[in-house]
DNA sequence: GTTTGTGAATAGTTTCACAGCA
DNA sequence: TGCTGTGAAACTATTCACAAAC
């Protein structure tokens, strides 16, 4: 069932598959099946056979999967296996929570940029990454990265994101909630921290449903 | 068309038309079109329609949406109309900027009481709120409080889980990757920074699609 | 026996096109 | 005329059930 369109929703499930196969891995296990999987991580096992299905050639029936392959496999499929280097923009309250975030990591991400508009961060190094000039933004250029993550405030993040996308940048993070526009060719991905919570209530018991 | 299911993509789109109601009100708008609204969001305008229409009685036909009985109408099928007081714990990196993170209150949502458990931080104040010691947890109970935000460390996330619906939380925004499990009636949302990242790579230009 | 891979059935969501109201 | 509300069509995703592989 190869060469065919790949559902969204299953490359949103890839890098959970991706993690829980980690966690197992360095708990020292060497391989498991699509049911211990699925309950680690929280969802059906038929789902994840269906989704690998997609890509073929996943593993043999009959005796699961080995984790250390999963792992190269689907970092493959998402294009981490190479790693990758993201430069920050913003390191107010949460681009410095960004900035520690050891999450990253699990995925082959390491920030090694971070630039503010703020007179008294630049030049301070955090989190081991030295803090420069917005200003300096274009010098992102010559550095061969292509990802960026934008934690500024809502009314700058157009402007940064059109500074970052001319310097290079083919992908974006953004915690900021207004919708960016970018040229054909750059994705943006946007996490809306308030946004989830706003739907919390609506599913509290004694709703209406 | 009233009375029927309401798609769970309806329902997280709503706070994004939310958003754009509030954004247009605060510049002194007071109408719109379902056009305008899906411009300035980024959808196309018969979603907006269509998801509005699993509501009824909405705004008449030919005129558009009065923006003021449009937030007041989505705030209460959200059931963010009479604001919610949430608990945070975890007072690390992430959860400080939590804590300063404006973003909450355009839903209503203020966050109350933190918690940690680290001596040097316990007793401080931080942004308007005082950090308890985690074992206060239990006094949560008298508070009227029913929504928690979880900010620790990964190993940490199902206990704290644990004992914030053992003080009456029912509703869980927790940015710990790990699944947690809850007892049926309680609602978990989960925020995980690094998974969205992490699909980033694979929708980027010269990728196999 | 166990476990995967996948066509087929079901469910859910998006998109369209247009009737109906102001 | 302009715009919403909505049934129906088209599309996408989930769920099932079971054949094939070990």
């Amino acid at each position: 069932m190869r060469y065919q369109k790949i559902p969204d929703e299953t490359v949103r499930r890839l890098p959970v598959y991706l993690r829980g196969a980690l966690h197992l891995s360095r708990c020292g296990v060497e391989s498991t099946s699509s049911e211990k999987l699925a309950d680690l991580i929280g969802v059906e096992p038929w789902q994840i056979r269906k989704d690998f299905s997609y890509f073929g050639d996943f593993d043999t029936p009959g005796v699961g999967y080995d984790l250390s392959s999963l792992v190269s496999r689907v970092n493959n499929i998402l294009r981490l296996d190479a790693g990758h280097k993201a430069a920050l923009v913003g390191v107010g309250n949460l681009g410095s929570a960004l900035l520690a975030y050891p999450g990253f990591r699990t995925y082959g991400f390491e920030i090694v940029a971070a630039f503010d508009i703020d007179r008294r961060k630049i030049g301070r190094r955090q989190a081991g990454v030295s803090i420069e000039d917005m200003a300096a933004l274009g010098a992102l250029n010559t550095c061969g990265l292509h990802l960026g993550i934008i934690a500024v405030p809502e009314t700058a993040s157009q402007d940064i994101a059109d500074a970052i996308v001319k310097a290079g940048i083919k992908g974006i993070l953004t915690f900021s909630p207004r919708r960016i526009a970018v040229p054909r060719g750059v994705k943006v991905i946007t996490i809306d921290i308030a946004i989830d919570l706003a739907r919390l209530p609506y599913y509290l018991p004694s709703n209406r449903r």
